[in-house]
DNA sequence: TTGAAAGCGGTACCAA
DNA sequence: TTGGTACCGCTTTCAA
């Protein structure tokens, strides 16, 4: 290029083009106080430059930082697995690559410590920040409400009454949905097996198995309930569990995740149950493990990539000034496969 | 905290501890110039306020970005599916949270421009740049090479004899010690299902297929190859057209990524023959799809959280000025299941 | 070993 | 509408 070494900057923009630089500058961000002359003028000598605003300049004196934070706590975040995870970064950084901010990544687990993590993020260096897969009892979100750094988490806090924005899929729904389909079968001793309940997903989705008992007028089998961990080893232990319970045989399962159902699928199985026509099986997600899997899952898909998306759109708002607050839910939908 | 409005700057801290700013800027960079009682002193005033360097203002004076970026190009990540993704994204950071270097995620599907890119990741905006799931022809090495931009590829570039340095699985030693399993366990009509052969990992893994053949002394089977893409439903396809050959019916396939495998079940299933009485499978990866496939798969398990590992600490020497043009080829692991 | 001061590349206020 | 200029927070000579 044309210049001295590196990148080109605004002072040799405005010397090629014989402007001063508060006028490149202008041009740059677009203000209106230009004549239509010059612009054409100084936008010819930046294509000719190749030139990009330098980030951190920019930053230093604007006081933003042009970039937010995705926080993903694990171990949690393995809870939901890897198709979760990718998903939801998807929809992020879709949604940030319109406008110019990045997406910096910080996974909790890889970070020196909680401290660090707490004095970057309410220190000024991100313009806000998205929480990911939160457990239960976690301080960060308090953390930053009182430090004013805007947030949305995705998927709602523990804490109904907590303040802060957040998106989630319709769990509650969801499960009912699920409890609907498998009811509407002519099933009759309809378990769960339940996700972490420090997490409002796990809770979400066993209150939304109660909801569907309830509308199928099946409320009394209420027992039926083992609390699984989100993980494949979580879903068989608790299918097992099941299988060992006294009295009536279980004739269908909803696993509050794809990979518990599969654990279930893989303990169902080992003791010679027929899926489906023994005992149906429902999982939550629709991953690829649910399309992998034999039979294949029917399951309830939550939009992930949505999800995402929606969450930056949320985050972006209270970034530039909007209220805060705001709870996003995301509708399901039922996927039926052979499963169930 | 105390001072000011906004998170507090070197000038804070100097003021507390009583020194100028450039012996605060000394004790937080680590310099040795520095006497142990003084030293002291600045660290009580940095914890105290909570200090955390202003990123902006450092990379300004030092023209260091301190972040690299991760380009994934799309649409071929895709093929890679989801796991390949997420289990990179994870290496990387986990190699990157050590050090004080910054994540930027470019998914090129959702960049405004190509130009863009290349605009950005040239201009000095990052300090080096991670390369993953390239495909063929794709100028982007060959423009940062040029530009002395520090990158790593992951997954190596079609052109062998391309300059610069990249961290890859043995796909071609994989491939091989998946169809010589096959032979092992007596299979002799031993059919293959390629991915895309505009990349390095499809074409790598063909070849190991037929180094494998040839070690068994079944190199006469080399007509048995069909191409597909990496997809599921592309592996469905090419099963279906080795199914409809002619002559002794295929015995085994060895198909170049799980996602194809599970493609090659499903066909199989269709055509009524059994796996693996019938038919063996081995896949290429050991992602989820793997686990959960029905009957599980056989497959290769490339190392992908470690790939990413040392494709940053490799791209981090370079920035740190050692010399590139590594080549790092990382092992596989055959995984044995009941697919074959 | 420490401090003073000159920028790094932008933005935005104030004048013209 | 345009230009001059004072910072933004930090690093890094250069002197003391």
């Amino acid at each position: 290029m044309t210049g001295g070494p590196g990148p080109p900057t605004l002072e040799q923009v405005a010397a090629l083009a014989g402007v001063s630089r508060a006028t490149v500058s202008r041009v740059v961000n677009g203000s209106p106080k230009v004549s239509p002359a010059v612009r054409a003028q100084v936008e010819r000598a930046v294509a000719k430059l190749g030139y990009v605003p330098n980030r951190a300049a920019r930053s230093l004196v604007t006081r933003r930082a042009d970039s937010v934070a995705l926080v993903v706590s694990e171990p949690h975040a393995r809870f939901f697995s890897e198709p979760f995870f990718a998903g939801m970064v998807r929809g992020v950084s879709a949604a940030l690559a319109e406008t110019g901010v990045q997406l910096l990544l910080l996974i909790a687990q890889d970070l020196p410590d909680r401290g660090w993590l707490e004095r970057y993020v309410v220190g000024g260096h991100v313009d806000g920040v998205l929480l990911a897969s939160l457990h239960g009892d976690d301080p960060l979100p308090g953390t930053l409400e009182r430090a004013g750094v805007p947030a949305v988490l995705i998927g709602r806090p523990v804490d109904q009454a907590a303040p802060g924005s957040y998106v989630d899929a319709d769990n509650r729904g969801g499960a009912g949905k699920a409890v609907g389909h498998l009811a509407r079968r002519g099933r009759r001793r309809i378990a769960t097996i339940t996700g972490s309940l420090d997490m409002g997903v796990g809770q979400d989705r066993l209150e939304g198995y109660r909801d569907g008992l309830a509308a199928a007028g099946l409320a009394g089998a209420g027992e039926l309930v083992e609390t699984g961990d989100f993980t494949e080893e979580g879903g068989a232990a608790a299918m097992g569990r099941l299988l060992e319970r006294p009295g009536d045989p279980v004739d269908a399962v909803f696993a509050a995740s794809d990979l518990m159902a599969a654990g279930a699928l893989r303990a169902l199985r080992a003791a010679g149950r027929r899926v489906p026509e023994e005992v149906a099986v429902v999982g939550f997600e629709d991953s690829a493990v649910a399309r992998y899997a034999q039979p294949p899952l029917t399951t309830v898909r939550q939009p992930i990539e949505e999800m995402g998306r929606q969450a930056t759109r949320l985050l972006l708002a209270q970034v530039a000034g909007e209220a805060g607050g705001m709870h996003l839910i995301l509708d399901t939908e039922l996927v039926v496969r052979a499963s169930a």
